[in-house]
DNA sequence: CCAATCAGGACTGCGATGGTCCGGTTATGA
DNA sequence: TCATAACCGGACCATCGCAGTCCTGATTGG
């Protein structure tokens, strides 16, 4: 079902979750806000600054920062952070050099119209996009909030 | 990576193969020929009957044909053919009802327009256009050939 | 100097996937 | 009528990747 991991759909949240007028986020306190643990989101601001989409500042009063606008990130983006290049492929098992009969799979390369269409597809839609998605108002408080230990109202 | 199940490459290639003008082939007979273990040949050929993208014929002499030409079958339903439907989701853990804490968690709905995108995308492609895309002509044999013990040049 | 915070690994358990096999059913043809 | 060829629908098991955690540094501010 062209699963994505789940790493990735923590990443958007993460992201969307960035975007405040606040200076600088701990991943700790991240991690409270959303209700997530903290290792996780820990793990995935690790990736998502490795791939340049937030910077971070490290010692005491550090924290993270979005690189971008999240009108700017497109989601591929994010998905290529967590989850590697985009590219619907079988035939990229074990080796790295190539299918070990090349003569016997004539898949190679065969999926690469897919690929592209995929990937303009993913390029054309923006985290602001996916922001606006989310069902109810509940997630675009300011700062605070959420995280109650007695389940909200729906 | 937005992995793609080896399966769902099989069926690609199986379905490719279909196309011939022969009237019904036998599961061993298309395992042959392209030289994937015959279990698994069949396996796929099952999945591809029960999503109707291909018709089966008991008994003996029976075998398999195409339900519509190559041309009629977009990629993305051979994919939802063998790996359901799809769907870029991570809420979809075990229970079918809704995500445990639905209150904390903002992505439900988030990842739809992608979802709505790739749809599209893949509704575009058709299985010939993907044989057109394979490499060599290796493969476009009409019908026996291949599957040599001795690996073919290169 | 100490505390807070990020960086970058290693490690582990679980689940999905790939792959195989078996008993049953249907149809052909001698 | 019977043997055979083929599909049908499961169950079954090993392997692999992923989610999640933790630990040891490196860096910065007070």
């Amino acid at each position: 079902m062209l699963r994505l991991s789940k790493l990735t759909d923590y990443a958007v949240v993460v992201l969307v979750r960035l975007d405040t007028g606040l200076e600088v986020q701990t991943s700790p306190g991240i991690a409270a806000s959303i209700g997530i643990p903290e290792p996780t989101v820990a793990k995935v601001l690790k990736s998502l600054s490795s791939a340049g989409l937030v910077t971070s500042q490290r010692g005491a009063r550090g924290g993270y920062r979005l690189a971008r606008v999240l009108e700017d990130i497109p989601v591929g983006e994010v998905i290529a952070a967590m989850d590697g290049p985009i590219a619907l492929a079988a035939c990229v098992d074990g080796s790295v050099t190539e299918c070990e009969s090349r003569s016997l799979c004539p898949v190679r390369g065969r999926w690469d119209p897919v690929n592209d269409a995929i990937q303009s597809a993913l390029s054309g839609i923006s985290l602001a996009d996916m922001r606006e998605a989310a069902i109810p108002a509940v997630f675009r408080v300011p700062h605070s909030a959420v995280l109650e230990p007695s389940d909200v109202s729906r």
